[in-house]
DNA sequence: TTGAAAGCGCTAACAG
DNA sequence: CTGTTAGCGCTTTCAA
């Protein structure tokens, strides 16, 4: 592999001369220049970006931590930050955690030993909030879905609460009055935020909240469907369900269809997130669409600003919008 | 942040006993080790992964290089790479890339620049046979879903042809004569075999082939849409589909719904892939599952042995087997 | 406009 | 068992 030694060899110049053009440097003369050029391309030299963020200390790549549990997130995540920052001359390193130890060992080597230029974390459980204590922090941190609010550069987080609030109060609107809720994961961030929007939105309407109206789960699609066929046992029947996600909220529809329940006439679903599936499944579902995508596009933008403009060190908190798609899983007309 | 000087100082050796412990060298005194690692403790030290890269000459990344539209494939095929490469002690360092120019770009950048120790790619193009060539490369290469049989160290690939034909078959045993197909991308391999195993089939059951029985998509939703929007023009239509991927599929039978066809009845409709959302779909879709988490992680066991077993040069190409998934949307009972 | 030289943090002979 | 030293490939003063 032809290193810079090379170049300057063959190119009759010092080292030196070859890294200034290779650093775009306005102190070369253009003959020297071109010539250079001319034995690079030659010699298919690339330089080596090891020795680079060696001297540089810097990596020009930025880690992208997530859970493990793959997310219906990921994806489309990975794809909105790439797209920003490979253009900006960064790559991503991908690392997934499986729990909150492990995800600050993870977080600690992409920082200290990968020397990444700056950190992505998606990390919606509640329970590490010491970790990314911006004291001992170098390098720019974004954190998306997370429940902590300093410590970071910028969080980037979905508004569960208002969300939340919204589809549940649709649900009000529209005559429901036991509205039952199907938890996500334990400690999960997301969950408990869409719990408190659909506390908060029963109790503006007036209803009473009930512990038979609450279900555990864990975002899996069985755990949704494990919810409602529960329902079987219990005498008062919440005639609407929200659920923590989409993928609940399938499984819920799935255990309705089997328990021979109409949805929505004998029961409402709705769901959060709004997966590619939720408009594909009968009926289809009445869920919160997030932009997952524009999620993604921003923390990189974001990242890249961080990491050019000499990091300005303005903690921000940034709130994405989510919104209503009424389909039929809630047996409300159309309207918004 | 520290470094091995300032451990050696600290612990009152020289940096070379230092690397020793740190990479598990055996003549250490027991003692001046366990010194060693308590100072490591104490200062947080984590050893530079750029400056033992540029030393050792491997970066301990693996690159993972993606066409750039998301296929369905790439968060699962990431994760399933992802478990057994980060407990190797590798790291994914992922990129994307629009087309066959771009990737060899890419490819070139993850090599020569970022170092990587191995690489991972999936360019199911059949554009750019000559990119990988083995004389000029020196780091393991698995190609995934591709044409290209020879230039990489290991090719997996799923069983497209086989499939194509088994589910087509399929649909010809049930009595279909006039069996359609929804081409993907053009160019594109998985699609191109898919074709292949569709005219097998069509042979192999003395059916006569027709171009008024193939359309044009390119695997997203909206081709398969348009292809069997299409189809009401056409005096002679098909009793079946089988579109070269699910989304396809999904789009046939909504163009399907719309022109008052009723599916399996007027028309039979089948994919390939096995989507999580195939199976929610109104009817469920009959398909082919691709096991596509196992590919990933067979990727990624597959190159870390190459890369630990001193890269033994066996060419292998592994052929990744698909099963019939029946559901409703061809019309036929269940028997496999 | 160019070159010489120091050094980024680490590993790996080579000596002792 | 431990220390000294020479780089890995690059950037960046400092001189010329």
């Amino acid at each position: 592999m032809a290193t810079i030694k090379d170049v300057a060899k063959s190119a009759g110049v010092s080292i030196a001369t070859v890294s200034r053009v290779l650093n775009g440097s306005a102190n070369v003369k253009q003959a020297t220049r071109d010539a250079i050029q001319r034995t690079i391309q030659e010699l298919n030299y690339m330089p080596n970006a090891l020795a680079r963020g060696l001297q540089k200390k810097q990596s020009k790549t930025i880690g992208v931590l997530f859970p493990d549990a793959t997310s219906y997130y990921f994806a489309e995540i990975i794809r909105g930050i790439n797209t920003c920052i490979q253009q900006a001359g960064y790559r991503i390193v991908v690392s997934s955690a499986h729990d909150a130890a492990d995800e600050a060992n993870v977080f600690l080597s992409l920082w200290k030993s990968q020397q990444v230029s700056g950190m992505i974390v998606m990390m919606p459980s509640t329970h590490n909030a010491t970790i990314f204590n911006s004291t001992q922090r170098s390098i720019p941190l974004i954190l998306l879905n997370t429940a902590i609010t300093d410590g970071a550069d910028i969080t980037i987080t979905i508004d569960n609460y208002q969300g939340a609030k919204e589809i549940t109060k649709h649900l009000i609107e529209h005559g429901h009055q036991a509205i039952g809720f199907i938890h996500g994961a334990p400690n999960n961030h997301d969950s408990e935020e869409r719990y408190r929007g659909y506390q908060d939105a029963l109790n503006e309407g007036n209803l009473t909240r009930s512990s038979h109206l609450e279900f555990h789960g864990n975002f899996t699609e069985n755990s949704g469907y494990r919810a409602v066929i529960s329902l079987l046992n219990q005498s008062e029947k919440p005639t609407a369900i929200f659920a923590a996600n989409d993928a609940m909220a399938i499984g819920a529809v799935e255990a309705a269809r089997q328990l021979s329940l109409q949805v929505p006439q004998d029961i409402a679903i709705v769901g959060f997130d709004d997966i590619s599936t939720a408009r594909y499944i009968n009926p289809p579902l009445t869920t919160m669409n997030v932009p997952v995508l524009e999620i993604g596009e921003m923390a990189g933008n974001h990242l890249i600003r961080l990491l050019e403009d000499n990091r300005q060190v303005v903690t921000r908190e940034i709130t994405v919008p989510v919104h209503l798609v009424v389909r039929e899983s809630c047996g409300c007309p159309k309207e918004k």
